[in-house]
DNA sequence: TTATTAAATAGACCGACCGTCTAATAAAAT
DNA sequence: ATTTTATTAGACGGTCGGTCTATTTAATAA
């Protein structure tokens, strides 16, 4: 009885699919959507695309997800997230000084936008710079994204004001937001000059001016 | 005979469209075009869009652009162009001090994407965030876009220098590539952010960072 | 073992939109 | 009236997102 209520009987019929296998199919539908979206966009993306990369019928994709845009909001939810973990992994580094650290981030997305022919770039700065084209449910969590990867930032930077490596009276929030948007146009202009060296370009005069010497 | 020779006899046929009238049906064609990219980029702007703008049938359009392509590749220059003067008439006024000349321009900047509602970017950083997206024939004319507009500050930060109002061994013209890196995030920013605070902050960042004080 | 049922998959189909192209029309000279 | 050339109208084939239906699969009930 106790056990029949929460354990319902199961019904006749294919039963759904193991929670594991369902997430494994979800999964590569997403990894296939944000290596799309970081090169594409998210107009030039288009759902056949992603499907073709995992061999996944149209059918199944609506199973997944209601709609374009649906997946699309989770792919950005995504991106900020493994993103955010990836800085994290960097600017949480305390065997570096805090301004390494964020050299260390730098050389790794250097590493990145090379390794695919700089075709790639930051999916977040893609739907940021297509905003008039794509839904406005994207806005605010691509602001929100913006605002999580900031305040890693200024956390670091925090750091370094407490190590006397940037002045004492340094607006640290201010200045992670001056960062990313800077450097959101150097991630661009990686892929217009086909090279690294806006990322390092920035990320030098940035630091050279915000740094006590 | 002379006269004969520089005005040949007109042959059989419909006479082609009166120069003034081609060219006023051409640039009306560019007008549609420069506004559907600065606002959409060039993936999300049909040609369908320009010719309902100003109601020109789909067959007149290939009468005055071979494609789509080409079409692209010249409201790619004449933006460039445009763009180049609107900074030139900022940066060559000596009424003013050098960096207050890219505040003017800056202010102007900042209305231009509140008047637009913060819709409109820039054309020429559209179409870079999209180069994985479209014909690669357009990179080189947005590198050399950038070339320009990058030395026309550089020249604005010399004077500047000469003027003592920034340090005697800056490199202007490395600045300069940073200043329109940072610029173009900005840009794309407003769109996010629904705001022209992040052009300001960036630009107060810049010039507090090469001034001497 | 067979029938029933429900979930998952396959992919056809639809309307809208896209860029390009060809046929129709217009405007001239012969 | 015919021929010729320029301009315009809109057809065409392809791609897109989304929907739908048929088929297959995997379970339980009879």
């Amino acid at each position: 009885m106790d056990t029949e209520k929460t354990t319902p009987k199961r019904r006749r019929g294919r039963p759904p699919k193991d929670k594991k296998d369902y997430n494994e199919t979800r999964e590569a539908l997403i990894r296939a959507g944000l290596e799309s979206l970081t090169e594409k966009g998210f107009v030039s993306s288009s759902i056949d695309d992603v499907l073709k990369k995992e061999k996944i019928p149209k059918g199944s994709y609506y199973h997944y997800f209601a709609s374009k845009e649906e997946f699309g909001k989770e792919l950005v939810d995504r991106y900020i997230d493994y993103f955010a973990n990836m800085l994290k992994k960097h600017l949480d580094d305390s065997s570096l000084p805090p301004l390494e650290r964020l050299e260390s981030f730098v050389n790794t997305a250097a590493s990145g936008v090379k390794r695919h022919n700089f075709k790639r770039g930051c999916l977040i700065g893609n739907l940021g710079q297509e905003m008039s084209s794509i839904p406005e449910s994207f806005r605010v969590r691509l602001q929100k994204g913006f605002e999580l990867w900031q305040s890693l930032v200024a956390g670091c930077l925090e750091e370094a004001r407490r190590e006397g490596m940037i002045c004492a009276d340094a607006d640290c929030t201010k200045l992670a937001e001056i960062f990313w948007t800077g450097w959101e146009g150097a991630v661009m202009r990686t892929k217009v000059d086909q090279s690294e060296a806006p990322l390092f370009d920035y990320f030098h005069f940035f630091t050279r001016c915000i740094s006590n010497k």
